[in-house]
RNA sequence: GCGCCCGUAGCUCAGUUGGAUAGAGCGUUUGGCUACGAACCAAAAGGCCGGAGGUUCGAAUCCUUCCGGGCGCACCA
């Protein structure tokens, strides 16, 4: 069924062939042709903007040039007529009867694959993740469900930061706050919802941080210990770090979202792994010792190496006047291991096996009960999924790539940013969180830990989970309580995937519940309806679907002709999608598809139809649609459920 | 001050990389269920694409400039 798209796709290109061959011998012009779909499928399938790029080079009207391509070019194949529209279009109508006959094709090579790695997720292990943490999870893994759907052989990192302030912080305030020892710790993260009992204990320290200059001192050597990895107040880091990853995971799966691989900030530490970068920078002069002004004896990176504008933008500093590296010289360090780069490896121990029996592994420091034979290093293309806030950092971290002699690896680290999730002032409300006048009259208010200001990621989806149930049981009674509950389930987490992907990464979303709430309109459980429909035809139905011999007079009807190419979308949809690295358009496409599929119910009846060869090809065209459906749903990481 | 992002229907957003009459969803108004399940469909109303210049056959899209909003610009991560 997938040959039809690829019959698409190679029209296309045998359509740019044909004409750029034209174009040259006709008029000596080599031009980018453009193959455009119509503004209304009246027009034809597709359609041809040449004769207005012509027109500038041959100085003559669109309109006559388009006649003069018209009446002169030769015959192509799948292509039944063409014609001038408008001041200079040219429309082309495909041979449908040819199209049709072509879907005995055999299916094409699977494109050539090229080993990437994407980073998502990465949260602070220091509490509970969030609805922005959801963001970032929920466009990384739908893209490298795409990536993979592309043929790309992908790896997938979390990067876990177990030995940052962040950590410290929340052990400043069991130990120094709360007098809480090693011992009382190890029984208190075995308590339900321990991540959240973390959120508000970080928010709290956060706030005492502002009038205890004791505390702030508490946090240094805090923070000290779990960066030398010795000691009562390190093993209680490690503790609090390990539990609220072990949460973060359980978040994500609840999402479908796995890893491959969790680097850890302690493993780069305790390998050295910046030590050997700093040799590198030393030495191909990317960085230098900074003699005078503020930044006396620190090791810098000049800011002409990653600001094109400015000659006078400051620079930048990798490694403290006291001999400490910052953030930013060990993220130049990891982005070097991720393309291996750096002539050094983790170990790997196995960390937990999925429901589904994928592996995950966790880095080590030791060759000790770590699996031997693997590694997650020496990618060609990496993508770091990172909210738009750090893209300062990240061209830091690229300038370091090119100043190390290394511009191929440079050009291949994409900065996947996105900007950030806010709150509407009026769901702040609805949370009960008190707002000043003039965050009251903003559009949209940010969120942060450090205030505990947020809404935390399972309370999100629980919320989701019975709002779901609700509408499933008032629908469903005569159905098993446990079928409904898991039937809610796959209708919340595709309400709540569906709104995280429909707005384009540079958008602002400004988080309301009511929005997020809803299941009508463009929301996942309108894709997920669609299938569900599609899939009780068939059902429904008493012979299996298979596409009839003779199809002239129904791909006549020009309705069921326009249903049909409707359906068969896909493969290009997600070609663009990836080539624009944007999921949102993946996640539109699912619904224009949907929507297609809605007419096509609404309009044809396919159980009761009386002619037999057109209720074949309905119930044929069925089971297309809810092939694709299905298949573009699991792309955005949404499953169909068994009804609705 | 410098850099990046955003400004499109009442609201929330798309806009296939410069193409034909600018599209969806929500909301509003109206019509459609003894059902392949109405979490749906059909229709209507709703637009100086922030303003002004420019580039060209053609601009929501590219350039310049102004206005308005957001985010960055640490020896924090």
């Amino acid at each position: 069924m997938l040959y039809l798209q690829i019959v698409l796709l190679h029209l296309e290109s045998r359509i740019v062939a044909a004409v750029s061959q034209h174009v040259l011998i006709r008029y000596g012009l080599s031009i980018p042709i453009t193959v455009e779909q119509p503004r209304q499928a009246s027009f034809g399938e597709f359609a041809l903007p040449t004769a207005f790029q012509l027109a500038r080079d041959l100085k003559k009207a669109p309109r006559a040039i388009a006649q003069e391509l018209v009446a002169e070019l030769p015959e192509i194949p799948g292509i039944q007529s063409l014609e001038v529209a408008g001041n200079g279009y040219i429309n082309l109508r495909l041979d449908r009867e040819a199209f049709a006959a072509a879907i005995a094709l055999p299916p094409p090579p699977p494109p050539p694959a090229g080993r990437v790695l994407i980073e998502h997720t990465s949260i602070n292990p220091n509490k509970a993740a969030h609805i922005g943490h959801l963001r970032n999870a929920i466009l990384g893994d739908t893209f490298v469900r795409m990536l993979r759907a592309g043929g790309r052989q992908v790896n997938v990192q979390n990067y876990i930061d177990n030995t940052g302030v962040q950590v410290a912080d929340v052990v400043v305030g069991f130990h120094f706050l709360e007098g809480r020892s090693l011992a009382d710790l190890r029984t208190l993260v075995e308590t339900p919802r321990f991540d959240y009992l973390c959120w508000d204990l970080y928010a709290k320290v956060s706030q005492t941080y502002a009038t205890d200059e004791a505390l702030k001192a508490r946090r240094a050597e805090t923070l000290h210990a779990i960066e030398a990895g010795h000691g009562e107040l390190a093993e209680m880091g490690a503790l609090v770090a390990d539990k609220i990853v072990g949460y973060h995971l359980d978040t994500m799966l609840r999402l479908g979202i796995v890893y491959d691989a969790l680097p850890r900030e302690s493993e780069i530490l305790h390998l050295h792994f910046w030590a050997a970068a700093f040799e590198l920078l030393k030495e191909r002069k990317a960085i230098y010792l900074e003699s005078e002004g503020k930044n006396r004896g620190c090791w810098v990176m000049p800011g002409s190496a990653f600001s094109e504008h400015r000659e006078d933008e400051d620079s930048k500093v990798i490694v403290r006047s006291n001999g400490i590296v910052t953030y930013v010289g060990k993220d130049i360090a990891y982005q070097m291991w991720k393309f291996g780069l750096l002539g050094r490896d983790f170990y790997y121990r196995h960390l937990r096996t999925y429901p589904d029996g994928h592996p995950l592994y966790v880095t080590a420091s030791t060759p000790e009960g770590a699996t031997p034979g693997i590694s997650f290093s020496g990618n060609e293309r990496v993508y770091n999924v990172i909210d738009s806030r750090q893209s300062y950092l990240q061209d830091v971290v690229q300038a370091g790539l090119r100043a190390l002699g290394h511009p191929q690896e440079a050009a291949n680290s994409i900065h996947f940013s996105y900007e950030m999730v806010a709150l509407t002032p009026r769901t702040c409300g609805e949370l009960g969180i008190e707002l000043t006048d003039e965050d009251r009259a903003r559009p949209y208010v940010e969120v942060s830990g450090r205030k505990g200001l947020g809404v935390k990621a399972d309370d999100l989806i629980d919320k989701l989970i019975a709002a779901a149930q609700r509408e499933v049981d008032s629908r469903n009674e005569h159905e098993p309580a446990e079928v409904r509950r898991q039937v809610a389930e796959t209708i919340a987490i595709g309400a709540l995937r569906y709104f995280m992907l429909k707005f384009t990464r540079p958008t602002v979303i400004a988080f309301d519940f009511q929005e997020a709430l809803s299941f009508t309109g463009e929301t996942g459980p309108y894709i997920q309806y669609a299938a569900v429909r599609a899939g009780k035809i068939l059902a429904k139905a008493d012979s299996t679907p298979a596409l009839p011999a003779d199809l002239g007079p129904v791909l006549a009807d020009e309705e069921l002709w326009q249903s049909l190419l409707a359906a068969f979308r896909t493969d290009s949809a997600l070609a663009m999608a990836i080539q624009a690295d944007e999921p949102a358009h993946m996640a539109r496409y699912a619904f224009q598809l949907a929507q297609a599929f809605s007419n096509f119910y609404q309009k044809f009846p396919v159980l009761t139809e009386t002619n037999p060869t057109k209720r074949d090809f309905l119930l044929w065209l069925t089971a297309a649609y809810r092939a694709e459906l299905v298949r573009t749903l699991n792309l955005l990481g949404i499953a169909v459920p068994v009804f609705m």
